[in-house]
DNA sequence: GCTAATATCGAG
DNA sequence: CTCGATATTAGC
């Protein structure tokens, strides 16, 4: 297990150095922490993908969170697909004691997911502490703390900005987010040189940075942080898919709030989003057919280019379900999902 | 030329 | 719907 994480946390770690430290308490925390310059390896972040498929490693991160945390941070983690319903329902109750409470370095909301992001600082800490803390913590010290803000002000309201994707937005719409999203944080500043680096690498970090704190959900943050950002990134997406530009005004109508799974999933939105992100962490339909959807290839592929509509899909909705699902989680699980699905 | 990956398509 | 085989394509 170790190994694993020492890996992705290594990967993700930020260049700045903060509270992540504080958090972790588990020893491999401090690896990670040690490590935490080197943001710009890109290449690790890709050795370590793969190994993660390969399935060399076990340890779930999922489920150990599961263990101690609340019902809700439980369903995030869990990623099984029951979870749908209660996301929803435990939005509103997340809203805990929280930031307030805690001090800056628990704070840190680096959620991934819009849900539960904001809320229960500690228990992320624990979170932390029994997983594997290590890349846990690394995405948050990001933009977050700006986010925190925001959530603050709007304690269940964030779900619905957070949900790239509508299940209007007509196809395209939103694809992207995940992309570009963060080259507004500023590559000088914490990454430095990483991003630049890794052209053909997969930009994981502004991925993360991105999707996991607000990523391309809500309009607002995004235009704003668009605007910031600077040239070097551009390259990064080349590599995965353009659809970008466009896509970016997606949010104004985004409509779904709790939708993780109740609501009608936009198919063609999914597929392409799942595409995009496939290529860009070069990820094979195979791979991710049979160890995230339990599919064949064949099956996927073929969902990919004709996804049908939501309306016209009975069974095939719940392969599209656990697509969606996992678009919306944070790197470190979707690998994770990936390489213990082949275990 | 070989291999891996993806696309296509018939069958259950 | 999904599988599984096969054709096609891309990369080395």
């Amino acid at each position: 297990m170790e190994v694993r994480m020492e890996n992705i946390g290594n990967l993700h770690t930020v260049s700045h150095s903060h509270q992540t430290d504080n958090l972790m308490n588990s020893p491999h925390t401090r690896q990670s922490v040690s490590h935490r310059n080197l943001h710009g390896r890109s290449a690790t972040m890709v050795s370590s993908m793969a190994s993660i498929l390969d399935g060399a490693g076990e340890y779930r991160s999922e489920h150990s969170l599961s263990a101690p945390l609340p019902p809700a941070m439980t369903m995030s983690c869990d990623s099984g697909m029951s979870i749908s319903s209660t996301y929803t329902t435990l939005s509103p109750l997340q809203h805990l004691p929280s930031i307030s409470t805690v001090p800056e370095k628990f704070s840190h909301h680096h959620y991934p997911h819009p849900h539960h992001a904001h809320h229960h600082p500690a228990h992320q800490r624990l979170t932390a502490g029994n997983v594997s803390g290590s890349f846990t913590l690394m995405r948050d010290d990001r933009g977050l703390a700006s986010m925190g803000n925001l959530y603050a002000h709007y304690p269940k309201d964030i779900s619905c900005m957070a949900q790239p994707l509508s299940p209007l937005s007509s196809g395209l719409g939103t694809l992207h987010d995940a992309q570009q999203p963060l080259g507004a944080y500023g590559p000088g500043a914490h990454l430095s040189n990483d991003k630049m680096i890794s052209p053909g690498g997969f930009e994981t970090h502004a991925a993360m940075l991105g999707r996991g704190d607000f990523g391309g959900h809500g309009t607002g943050l995004m235009s704003t942080l668009n605007g910031l950002h600077h040239p070097g990134h551009s390259q990064l997406h080349s590599s995965g898919s353009m659809l970008s530009e466009r896509d970016r005004h997606e949010a104004g109508g985004t409509q779904a709030c709790g939708s993780s799974q109740a609501e009608e999933i936009n198919t063609k939105e999914v597929a392409q989003r799942i595409t995009a992100e496939l290529k860009r962490y070069s990820i094979p339909q195979a791979i991710f057919a049979q160890r995230i959807l339990s599919r064949s290839q064949g099956t996927l592929s073929d969902l990919l280019r004709n996804p049908k509509p939501w309306s016209k899909l009975k069974s095939g909705r719940e392969t599209f379900r656990r697509m969606w699902k996992w678009l919306q989680e944070p790197e470190f699980q979707r690998m994770s999902a990936l390489r213990l699905a082949g275990v």
